[in-house]
DNA sequence: CGGTTAGTTGAGCTGGATCAAGCGTAGTGG
DNA sequence: CCACTACGCTTGATCCAGCTCAACTAACCG
């Protein structure tokens, strides 16, 4: 099941067999999450980092009165908390969304890795600098896009990831969130989630029902979202 | 001037005599850019990364009709596009907001870096990181502060970033950005940002006039702004 | 079949946007 | 030295996208 991690490496860079070989030697155990479990807290020290196999994750942060921010969701092959390696806590959350199975990947490995596989660590580095780089994406929504359009592009990314990795069946795909969870991603309120969704609907654009996302028109979604998908980077390059 | 970068990598990990000639290696030359210049265009194919010595900068994306959203601040010290060594081309662009005194540090030297110097290398990539870091707490701005909360984790922010590198003076510091500026910073109108600086000034909790910003009730800030220095990641730690 | 959780809809409100005008100050050129 | 310009700041009036509050419905589940 970390077939799906290896995909997303070689869309970025070539992986070779013995590097393959270091991958697969990452994970020290597997293990079971329910749904809805938050499975790390800011400000913990960590000494393992999180690959996720199966299921559905997000980072989140929280405002004292309650108010809850999605920074990011994760799906089947994401190095979920990769970034704890070099910073020990984290200054957000990780909560399963579904029940999940990750992998289990300590730190002393990471760093046996990063002192014998610099090629490997360039790549890890690169994935890493791509969640960033979808973080930047959530800014410019967050601050500069409309309801709809925020809601149109976390449609189009999801569909572009899940895709990569084999979880999405033409321009249908699992999208395993509730309005509320979509509220907290897009900074909006779950009641105006549900009306820009019914409008996404009417004008067949979009249809999200029971976890489904079903994507009528792409040409108009990626129009209403000002989609491209370069933040992505899914062009493999040698790093 | 490369002090203040080194500062900056102190204040997370100890580095070594030899790593600080290493580090000092890295600029092949320096360069001198006037204000308001775009060096780096998203999606232009890089093979040198930037360090900033002198001045401010910016990390900005647009959407079609013109909206533009900063993403991220630079100042003194910041290595404003380590990044691009593993991305290769940005997702965003990059512009100088004051005049500004770069290295420029060719993207061979880093992949040296990355094949003789694991322990740096893990410096680095830590601080590509913490960058990711400050995009999180940009993205709970963005979603979830009114726009008073932005403008004042906006100025805590700051603050704690150049005091690390010597650029705060007790509780004054120069901010050389318009109101248009923080209006991109903050997903607000400039209009807006300008009536929120008032009541800000009118509470006498900041004030900021002519690029200088003066901190008159730091306690009362950091409450308005819900600012805690953690995704900063100041406690040095052995990587 | 009753309880719980998620989705839906309506009515009314408000934080921040938009539009528009005026002001202060630094530079520029005559 | 003053007129002129340009740019950034300030303020007022009005508007609207998205929020709040509240009630109702649908689906699921033990």
């Amino acid at each position: 099941m970390i077939e799906k991690h290896l995909l997303k490496l070689r869309a970025r860079d070539i992986v070779s067999a013995e590097e393959e070989t270091a991958v697969r030697a990452l994970v020290a155990e597997t293990r079971a999450i329910p749904a809805k479990t938050t499975i790390i807290r800011a400000g913990q020290r960590l000494d393992t980092s999180t690959l996720l196999l199966d299921g559905w994750m997000c980072r989140y942060k929280d405002l004292c009165q309650g108010q809850r921010q999605i920074t990011e969701l994760h799906v089947a092959g994401d190095f979920v908390d990769l970034h704890s390696f070099t910073l020990k806590r984290l200054d957000h959350n990780i909560m399963a969304l579904t029940p999940c199975r990750i992998g289990v990947v300590p730190h002393e490995r990471l760093r046996a890795l990063s002192e014998e596989q610099p090629h490997l660590t360039r790549i890890y580095w690169l994935t890493t600098n791509i969640d960033a780089a979808a973080h930047r994406e959530w800014e410019l929504s967050l601050g500069r896009r409309d309801a709809t359009g925020r809601l149109a592009h976390l449609f189009c990314e999801m569909h572009v990831r899940l895709e990569l990795v084999g979880l999405a069946r033409g321009m249908r795909y699992m999208l395993p969130l509730t309005q509320q969870d979509l509220a907290e991603c897009t900074g909006l309120t779950p009641v105006h989630v549900n009306r820009m969704l019914r409008d996404l609907r009417e004008q067949r654009v979009v249809e999200m029902r029971r976890g489904v996302v079903h994507i009528h028109d792409w040409d108009r979604l990626v129009a209403i979202a000002e989609f491209s998908p370069d933040f992505l980077y899914l062009d493999p390059e040698p790093r």
